[in-house]
DNA sequence: CTAACCTGCAACCAAATGGTTGTACAAACT
DNA sequence: AGTTTGTACAACCATTTGGTTGCAGGTTAG
């Protein structure tokens, strides 16, 4: 079983692409909670079938969520694997922040001021 | 003191748009690390002043980095408070399937099927 | 004082984004 | 069989984005 382990430039792009907008991050939200179909999804929304298609397919895209057909409709879920992807990007920007703090407070513990 | 708590979908669109940028990530990460100048940071891209500027604004729109005047230069750093409020944001996404999940869960141990 | 440096901002341009409508096709009713 | 439903995709349009160059103003150095 093949498990990706690391995001290219460009598909971290793609994560935070898709979230930073409301709608696709209510899709996110939505479908974390109890999947559903594009139509479904697109009557939640105020505007066209095609634009909330697009949404989708976005997130798709970025992998944040999953389509399986049944039927004729697409049921769509989000992808909590995608999510923590994320997250422990963000996880690594706060632990280079920690880092440097305790470098600061190494350095002065080094030399004391009194 | 004012504590901001909560953020608009605005605002949050602002954090993951100036997240979905190779550069502005790696902006973020150097001025967590160590505080830049503008035109320190413009060095170490292959683009032009301006356009670095201009990542330098996105992100300070963002919140996820302060300018500080110093002489005839800004010093620019991260700023992981932002950075962690994005981190909660994600929290909350996947705390939701977390949910789900405990549903699902708990709806199994009322209806054994053996 | 003058020159060099750092920054901000405007104008401009190509490409991407986010919306629309229309068309096509497969699946499911009646 | 025919109609409705669900989806995908193309074409189009306005706006935003990410880059450029050029200019103006404040700050430091010679």
């Amino acid at each position: 079983m093949v498990v990706q382990t690391d995001l290219s430039d460009a598909e971290v792009d793609r994560i935070f692409h898709a979230l930073a907008d409301a709608t696709r991050r209510d899709i996110v939200r939505r479908t974390l909670t109890v999947e559903s179909s594009v139509s479904e999804l697109a009557q939640a929304y105020d505007m066209s079938f095609a634009a909330v298609q697009k949404h989708v397919a976005v997130l798709e895209g970025a992998g944040l969520v999953v389509k399986t057909p049944r039927g004729r409709e697409r049921l769509v879920r989000g992808n909590p694997d995608r999510i923590r992807k994320a997250q422990r990007l963000l996880d690594a920007y706060e632990q280079l922040w920690r880092d440097r703090v305790d470098r600061l407070d190494s350095l002065f513990a080094e030399r004391p001021d009194r």
